[in-house]
RNA sequence: GGGGAGAUAGUCAAGUGGCCAACGACAACAGACUGUAAAUCUGUCCUCUUACGAGUUCCAAGGUUCGAAUCCUUGUCUCCCCA
């Protein structure tokens, strides 16, 4: 199955310029995605472009990703509604590594000519003064070509800054540079990215008479068309600091039916068949989950690695699988291991002497919840479990609810765990 | 430049002197049912609080009034129509 086709049926390919199957049905090319270095760490959103890069060379072709340095420093104004604060050098600079780190997991940098690699459009941009930009790269194209891009256009309302014209075009040099110096016939992102794409194009044809191609992909969506990727915790990162493996794991784990087939399709290298397999199975026994765990642990082990999967596979079933009886088997090791720092609160041994309020407990001594209003009504709504059995408000905590005279397993609803831990 | 409409909680959106912490819808969170799913039903949903209650809200600042999201003044911003 060639790429493009590939594409198609995962239901990623959003637009692609004429000719391109063609081209790469019949040769190597190399193509490139670029990265906006907005955060210290990818997210998972990014991730599905750092897999078609990672498909595309699956396919024999030579992937490159390009880490913004340049463009980073103006700011990419495509879907965004108001004009963005400017990062400065040394954030971009810091982000981008970061960002380079995670992206080298995914591809091969060595496997010959197809081998991948990561550029940083800094490097051609640096001694390119301001100048020279405008008369060599400017003249090529009119204003009124950039005035009719989708995210100028949204912009006209509430103003736009020159900087945030001008990334168009920093962009579209990226192209015609890398067309130019790398051989890169085609450029691949996101469906918003379709305009900034096409002007690259149309400085190669400009400037030097050339032809190069553009490929978009669908933007990866919630079922319901809302954003994907954010949790009640904010965004799932790549970056196990910011996003533990755990919560990694149990992000994919937690999705839809709907969800997890079409995100199967965008996040997996799994090929038709053998998700077509998992698809049957999971739908012929759905309680097993199986198809959101295929997902789940393929992405983990991608992202971070094996043993990582192992051990949120280990938590998973500490927290989910087994009852109180069994939790208690555990040693303490086993189960401060199996808590996030995160979802760990230590307290004073001598609050439970007397016994104490579950509402000061969970809203007060720990930050389970940002106050004992919201944690009253928690309780009230019954909707948490202390030791794995419903909490009420009459229900004083002593020590005798203390796991080896120290440990407290207390659920948020039916997913969310924390452990305290008394000293 | 002239004329008109509007700004209400995360979003949309009622409310036009006391019954307003403010109808309703969506989102979000929790419960039941399930499969750590969806759909459905239920509860919570400005903040804090020992279900009492307290505090701060309806663009901003002043004012009228016993009492204002609601009336008046000024300012800021948005939208529409005519030039």
């Amino acid at each position: 199955m060639g790429f493009v086709e590939e594409l198609r049926w995962r239901n990623l390919l959003h637009d692609i310029t004429p000719e391109t199957e063609e081209l790469l049905n019949k040769e190597m090319v190399t193509a490139y995605i670029g990265f906006d270095p907005t955060a210290d760490s990818l997210q998972v959103g990014n991730m599905s472009q750092v897999m078609t890069l990672l498909r595309f060379q699956k396919a024999g072709h030579k992937p490159i990703a390009v880490v913004g340095g340049a463009t980073g420093m103006v700011g990419d104004p495509s879907g965004k509604s108001v004009e963005r604060n400017l990062l400065t050098p040394e954030v971009v600079q810091f982000n981008l590594e970061a960002q380079k780190k995670q992206i080298a997991k995914f591809l091969d940098f060595d496997c010959g000519a197809n081998s991948a690699e990561i550029v940083n459009n800094y490097d051609w941009f640096k001694n390119f003064s301001f100048l020279e930009f405008i008369r060599d790269v400017g003249k090529h194209i009119t204003v009124n070509y950039m005035l009719a891009k989708d995210s100028v256009q949204n912009r006209l309302e509430n103003g736009m800054s020159f900087t945030e014209f001008s990334y168009q075009l920093v962009q579209g040099y990226d192209f015609y540079w890398l067309w130019k110096h790398k051989g890169v016939k085609l450029q691949m992102g996101g469906s918003d990215q379709w305009g900034n794409i096409v002007t690259g194009t149309e400085l190669i044809r400009r400037i030097e008479g050339g032809s190069a191609h553009a490929l978009t992909t669908q933007l990866v969506k919630k079922a319901d068309g809302t954003k994907f990727g954010k949790t009640e915790g904010g965004a799932i990162w790549l970056d196990p600091k910011k996003t533990s493996p755990y919560k990694f794991y149990q992000f994919w784990v937690n999705t839809s039916d709907l969800e997890a087939a079409m995100h199967i399709r965008t996040f997996s290298m799994k090929n038709k068949e053998e998700i077509e397999a998992i698809e049957k199975e999971h739908n012929e026994a759905p309680h097993l989950r199986k198809l959101q765990k295929a997902l789940a642990e393929e992405v983990t082990v991608r992202v971070h690695s094996e043993e990582a999967l192992k051990r949120a596979l280990e938590t998973t079933e500490i927290l989910f699988g087994s009852s109180f009886e069994e939790f208690k088997k555990l040693d303490g090791e086993e189960i401060e291991g199996a808590f996030d720092s995160d979802v760990t609160y230590r307290v004073s041994k001598e609050i439970f002497l007397n016994g104490t309020e579950p509402v000061g407990l969970l809203g007060a001594d720990t930050q389970i919840f940002p106050s004992k209003g919201e944690a009253r009504k928690t309780i009230q709504g019954n909707g948490v479990s202390l030791n794995k059995e419903k909490l009420n408000l009459e229900r004083k905590i002593s020590a005798d609810d203390l796991l080896y005279g120290k440990y407290l397993l207390v659920q948020k609803g039916k997913n969310k765990h924390f452990l305290i831990i008394a000293n």
